[in-house]
DNA sequence: GATTAGCACTCTATTGATATGAGTGCTAAT
DNA sequence: ATTAGCACTCATATCAATAGAGTGCTAATC
């Protein structure tokens, strides 16, 4: 066992050494890896296995005299080579199928898609809000609200529409909104957002005085309605007290600080975004995510489609401790079904 | 001690057994109490008056040698008739204020206001989403999407904006959108959402078959923007995890019952709608509310309001041992702050 | 008659000693 | 190369003893 490769006998105790401790979340010792291994070696022999994937860093003893347990680095073998991921049955697909309903608004597809991770996996969901990288105008509206108030109206994209209250300088007559309205449905319709922006900018050049004051309002709107097509990345999450029954979060201040980085969202969308560009399933075991926080959590994530194109990334958190076998395939499914139903609304 | 009625030295020692109680948890024995009355008794007569009181079930102890601790009875009497609530100096309302921005949206107004009710008190925020009683058309406007969806915009109220996309029976040329669009406003602009259901259903008896589609898609859009109004009551959630510091939920599974309560969100819109119909801080301490799960739970509500008129409520959910005193104006003062807010946007 | 000192009693929490048992590493035999 | 055997380690459970906080009751005191 010189170098650094794993033989056929060494691989398989890693994988029946984590498959058990997936069961039942105690260190495994050589007695029960002999039993579960069908390999037909004394405990002894596992023993010096074992202290050789020790000394790989596969797994870890707490303490001399308890078993071994997987690493993240050993969870990372497991997961590369020695698991075969096998594919839901159609029945299992139906029924993830059957909970995403395609007709629902979209934030209430999400939510479902969450819940659907949650509970199908036991773990907590995670969906981000989608990102379409081009924002299209398809329609601009002006509606007076009050005497300095009014309501700018942007329809975007496919059926998004954004609203801002604008307050400009000077009061506009109820014609004058409509005549700023149909000047900018006219030029600008169709254009990609950011080049309403700038052509806004140019127009203000050229024409009148009047005008201008009415132009100034509406890119005043644009602006803001360009900001908030940027806006924050987000998350739909569900179930994150399933997290709660697990022994590895027994520890209440560990386990606040998963909370809290649940709902402060930003670490955890500075991962889901690294998965992003990923073009399938994409792991992070343990302390792979780079996060002290997140040390013995895995993070399985696929990105979901609308389209064709990747517009978001959804998955699930738990322990390193989880069901690879089973949680994998139903993350990579849950996109594909996401990204179907996004496409049939 | 016969009657029911607490006497002044009974009140004064319930009185300091919840404030050391709720200072620092733990049963308050007579010795301590003595210390802390300020009424110059031995440790012997304050134990004959906590016989009294916990005959009165105002206090209960846990084991024959232990100190008492109040009861949620005893709480009741406590926050009712013995604690003055101090409040807030000046420069305490100005620091709350100051996180209460009216420009942003409405959504990030009651975040804030969430955040800030978890932030001040370390106990769980909440602030129900605002629910005006009357929803007042104040624009429609159709737009085609494509050859078969049409995306329909109702403005509401003061700068609601409500979007459906609707799939009529027929095709619709852009003309006959604006067409139907101006009947719609020049016959229903002002007036309640429900009566506008109404009207269209007289109008298709009136009017010749070719708008008659028109308006049944109107209709429809109609019924949708009525039935979201009528959506289900929502709240925003704040700071949950404050709450995993506290002893009494130091039980996880516990601690998931009343997570999952969070996240279900019925019981706790249950008992939040209660609290719409009272007219100031309203409090439910224990048992109280009716609900096993929040047995130990305490839960301090405001109703806000908006153009004078109640539209929502607020408050925090925490332990029964909880700073009533310090609380209880902060939660009143954040909805008179709210409702400031709403109004001056 | 109200208050209090004194005392026996109860119950919890802590401590330390002891045993148990699961599991290891090493060595020598197979 | 494998394995049986054995000494050793360490976490965990159990038990008894102890300390300490606090009570209720009674009799003395103001």
């Amino acid at each position: 066992m010189a170098g650094g490769e794993l033989n056929e006998r060494a691989q398989r105790l890693l994988k029946t050494l984590i498959e058990c401790y997936i069961q039942d979340g105690q260190p495994v010792g050589s007695r029960t890896l002999a039993r579960h291994s069908a390999l037909d070696l004394s405990p002894a022999t596992i023993r010096n296995v074992m202290a050789d994937l020790e000394e790989l860093g596969l797994v870890s003893a707490p303490h001399t005299s308890a078993g071994r347990m997987p690493t993240a680095q050993g969870y990372r073998v497991f997961v590369n080579s020695l698991l075969k991921v096998k594919s839901l049955d159609s029945g299992e697909v139906q029924q993830l199928q059957r909970q995403l309903d395609p007709q629902g608004s979209l934030p209430d597809l999400l939510g479902q898609a969450s819940k659907l991770l949650s509970g199908f996996t036991k773990l907590a969901g995670l969906v981000t809000l989608p990102r379409w990288d081009q924002a299209i105008l398809r329609h601009v509206e002006f509606i007076a609200l009050s005497e300095d108030r009014i309501l700018a109206i942007f329809v975007i994209n496919d059926s998004e529409v954004q609203n801002h209250v604008i307050r400009p300088q000077r009061r506009f007559s109820p014609a004058e909104l409509e005549q700023a309205a149909n000047y900018l449905n006219a030029h600008f319709v169709g254009k990609e957002l950011q080049s309403v922006r700038n052509g806004l900018v140019e127009a203000m050049q050229d024409v009148k005085e009047t005008v201008n004051a009415l132009m100034q309002a509406a890119m005043e709107a644009a602006e803001k309605v360009i900001d908030s097509e940027q806006k924050q990345p987000d998350y739909v999450l569900a179930g994150q007290t399933n997290l709660m029954g697990f022994a590895e979060f027994s520890n209440l201040e560990r386990l606040r600080q998963l909370f809290d980085a649940f709902a402060e969202k930003r670490d955890i969308l500075h991962l889901l975004d690294q998965c992003l560009r990923s073009d399938g399933v994409q792991i992070f075991i343990g302390d792979e995510s780079g996060y002290d926080l997140f040390g013995d959590c895995s993070l399985i994530t696929a990105p979901y489609r609308s389209e064709g194109k990747v517009v978001g990334v959804l998955g699930v958190i738990g322990p390193t401790r989880m069901a690879y076998e089973r949680v994998i395939p139903i993350v990579d499914i849950t996109a594909r079904l996401l990204g179907a139903a996004l496409n049939s609304r």
